[in-house]
DNA sequence: TCTGGGGTCCTAGGACCC
DNA sequence: TCTGGGGTCCTAGGACCC
């Protein structure tokens, strides 16, 4: 194997790799629109609440950003295209997106539905090299799928990540400026590009970790190492006081984590108008729990602890979470935890958020387990396993039912008040849906 | 500029057990 | 009884990322 500069590094000065496509959502509705190219387009909510999550390069220019409210990105680029999101069209391009990713190496990371970090080490048997692979994994993304990204390769997560934003097109004066595509950062630079950077260009640094360190005149990536992590930690708490510390030395040791598992799902919804009070809450939470149930389902999680969010109008938010000793994937045992948390709550202002998460999951058969737990373990027949497992649902009910009256006893005799009236709902439900609501049964709903 | 919806991780305090 | 320390689980809130 030769070293010649044109090939770039080895595997073991690059072995990890980013890429991230450009300006995603916006680029598959174009795809999908030809008549949008060339157009400021972007993908958002387009109400007084919206906000825009992707902006064509072109929209760009004008100064529209992802995450910013859709008001202000209408008023910088009056011709401004909003178009809602279709997250099944993304979610195509994306499973082609990793295929391609995969044919490279099996040993990588996604980040949302546009990025992947992968591990380029098992590219070494092969005598590929990382600049061959980047270069090969553009191409063909661009002609696969018609999208364009930006590599990043480097010593590690951090680099490989600060070098494929080096790498994307920018606008600089309202013009487009073509980026590299592929972006090294070769170990005999890390340090002064680390240097010259701003805090906040580093993982983990949002607005509010800026404005602390800003305070303690930190404003460079150069300064941050200065600093001993004891002092940072008194102000930034001990875990990212020593991951700054480290990234500020050039120092990062995640990994890419290939077999990622999802720990939570949840739906949010922000209201195009205020809801006024409990009632209206209580009808919408109907909804979100139906769309959390379907998300467990199709997970095949259960889930042992649910949690609602609620925001008001003036943007303060609550949260209420009720862990159970069982998991559950039912729309109707989760709507019924979520109001006896939601009845938990006050409401001085309207509500212009509404969220119900599910976490702490249970593998599906682990639930089942546990829902028989404590049965006769002699019981080792087939038809009196059957018996005994849906005798266990109905201590599921009635440990819903508990669950429930646990909520509401926890916050006091407001919400006592009204809890007959909901019991008697609970356990309606329960019996109208018989062995539907818990269980392994629940996995071919759907 | 007046801030979405999908997630992750961290912190601090309290309850409970040994 | 006026009282330790460690471990674990749970809750509420905050910050961050895409």
């Amino acid at each position: 194997m030769s070293n010649s500069p044109s090939e770039g590094p080895s595997v073991d000065e690059a072995p990890i790799l980013h890429v991230d496509l450009d300006a995603f959502f916006a680029s598959v509705e174009i795809l999908d629109d030809p008549s949008l190219r060339g157009k400021p387009v972007a993908v958002g909510g387009g109400g007084e609440r919206g906000v825009i999550a992707s902006a064509s390069y072109e929209a760009r220019r004008f100064g529209v950003r992802s995450a910013m409210p859709s008001l202000i990105a209408k008023r910088r680029c009056p011709n401004l295209i909003i178009l809602p999101g279709r997250f099944d069209r993304y979610e195509v391009y994306s499973r082609q997106f990793h295929d391609i990713v995969r044919d490279l190496t099996p040993d990588y990371e996604s980040l949302g539905l546009d990025e992947v970090f992968a591990d380029l080490r098992s590219l070494r048997r092969m005598k590929v090299r990382p600049l061959e692979a980047a270069a090969g994994l553009r191409r063909r993304i661009n002609t696969e799928l018609g999208l364009l990204c930006g590599v990043g390769l480097g010593r590690s997560k951090l680099f490989a990540k600060l070098a494929s934003k080096e790498s994307k097109p920018t606008v600089r004066d309202g013009r487009l400026v073509d980026g590299a595509g592929v972006v090294w950062v070769s170990p005999a630079l890390e340090a002064q590009w680390l240097a010259e950077l701003p805090v906040r260009a580093l993982w983990g640094v949002g607005p509010a970790t800026a404005r602390k360190l800003e305070k303690l005149g930190l404003r460079w990536v150069r300064d941050l190492a200065k600093v001993d992590e004891a002092t940072l930690a008194g102000h930034l708490g001990v875990a990212m006081a020593a991951t700054l510390a480290a990234y500020a030395k050039g120092e990062d040791r995640r990994v890419v984590e290939v077999n990622r598992v999802v720990k939570s799902v949840g739906h949010d919804q922000t209201f195009a108008k205020s809801l006024p009070g409990l009632d209206e809450v209580l009808e919408a939470a109907k909804g979100h729990a139906a769309v959390v149930a379907r998300a467990l389902r199709s997970a095949g999680r259960v889930a042992r602890t649910i949690t609602v969010v609620v925001r008001y109008d003036d943007l303060t938010s609550v949260s209420r979470a009720q862990t159970l000793s069982f998991g559950v994937d039912d729309e109707y045992a989760i709507a019924a935890i979520a109001t006896a948390l939601l009845q938990s709550i006050e409401y001085p202002h309207a509500v212009r958020l509404l969220g119900i998460h599910a976490s702490s999951f249970l593998e599906r058969d682990d639930n089942a387990l546990q829902l028989t737990f404590g049965l006769d373990p002699s019981s080792s027949d087939a038809r009196e396993q059957a018996e005994a497992v849906s005798r266990e649902r109905q201590v599921g009910f009635e440990a819903l039912r508990d669950a429930v009256d646990e909520v509401r006893q926890k916050f006091g005799s407001a919400a006592l008040a009204m809890a007959s009236e909901l019991r008697d709902d609970g356990v309606h439900i329960a019996t109208q849906r018989g062995r539907h609501a818990f269980g392994p049964e629940t996995a071919k709903d759907d």
